[in-house]
DNA sequence: TTTTAATATTCATTGACAGGAATATTCGTT
DNA sequence: AACGAATATTCCTGTCAATGAATATTAAAA
C-alpha cells in the first residue's frame, strides 16, 4: 500500500527529477530533448529517468534511434489518494491544540 | 515554489518518517507514545521528529517535560496542489502516445 | 560496411543520511 | 538540592545514491 508511495516519494524527492516531471507535463520527450532543455548532461539524464521508470513514474517507448519518455498516471493518483486521507483529519477537531491538552492533563498528574 | 516540495518530499520520503506521519494523522502525540507505538527508539524518534519539524511538516508545543508533536497543514496542501497540476495534464490528449508519434515523425529525417 | 547520432551502462569518488550507543538537557518531584 | 522522567544531542559507523568521466550499445545514414 504505501510503499508504492515510498517509491514514489523518493523518487520525486530530488531536484533534477521534480524537474524532469515537471517538465514532462508539457508532453512525452526524448531524454536528448529534456537533458538540452534543462542543462543536464545525456547520462544523468538517462540515469534520472531509469530511477523515474523504475519507479513507475514514467514509461518508454522506443522509436528507432530514441527513447520517448512520458508520465505514467497511477502513481500520481496514489499519491492524491493518500493526501486525501489526511484532508478527512483537518475537518476534525485536531486542528485546535486547547482540548487536547486539556485530555493530556488528565492522563498522569502533572501539574502545570 | 517547488522547493518546498522537495523539502516535503524529501522529509516523507522514508519509511519511519512516514509512519510516524501517518500516525500523527490519528492526533498530536508525545515522543514518547510515537516511540512507544511505532516500537522506535527514543532517539531516533527524536532525530526523526526533528526533520519533520524542519521541513515544516509538524509543529511541536512544550508541555511539561513532554513535547507534543502535531501535523501541520501547509506543506499537505502545497503538495495537494502541486498534484493538481497534473490533473490538467491528463484531461488533455498526452494519454494517447499515437499523435504524437506523428508529430515526432516529422521533426526531422527518419525512416520508420 | 564504416561512420555518426542517440542512449545506456560502468566505475570510482564523494557527500548525505539513518542507526546505535552514550551523554546532555530540561523540568517536575520529593 | 538531589533524583528521576522525558526529550534532545553528539559521535561514530555503514550504507546508499548522485556526480563526472569514460565506454558500451543500438540503430540509422552514407
Amino acid at each position: 500500500m504505501s510503499a508504492n508511495i515510498i517509491a514514489t516519494l523518493s523518487a520525486l524527492a530530488e531536484p533534477k527529477r521534480l524537474q524532469i516531471i515537471e517538465l514532462l507535463r508539457e508532453g512525452p520527450l526524448t531524454v536528448g530533448e529534456v537533458a538540452e532543455r534543462l542543462g543536464l548532461l545525456q547520462p544523468q539524464t538517462s540515469k534520472h529517468l531509469r530511477v523515474l521508470h523504475k519507479a513507475g513514474l514514467v514509461e518508454v517507448h522506443a522509436m528507432a534511434n530514441r527513447r520517448i519518455y512520458k508520465l505514467c498516471q497511477l502513481p500520481f493518483r496514489e499519491l492524491d489518494e493518500w493526501l486525501g486521507s489526511f484532508q478527512q483529519v483537518w475537518e476534525e477537531r485536531f486542528d485546535r491544540l486547547d482540548e487536547f491538552l486539556l485530555e493530556m492533563q488528565g492522563k498522569d498528574g502533572y501539574q502545570t
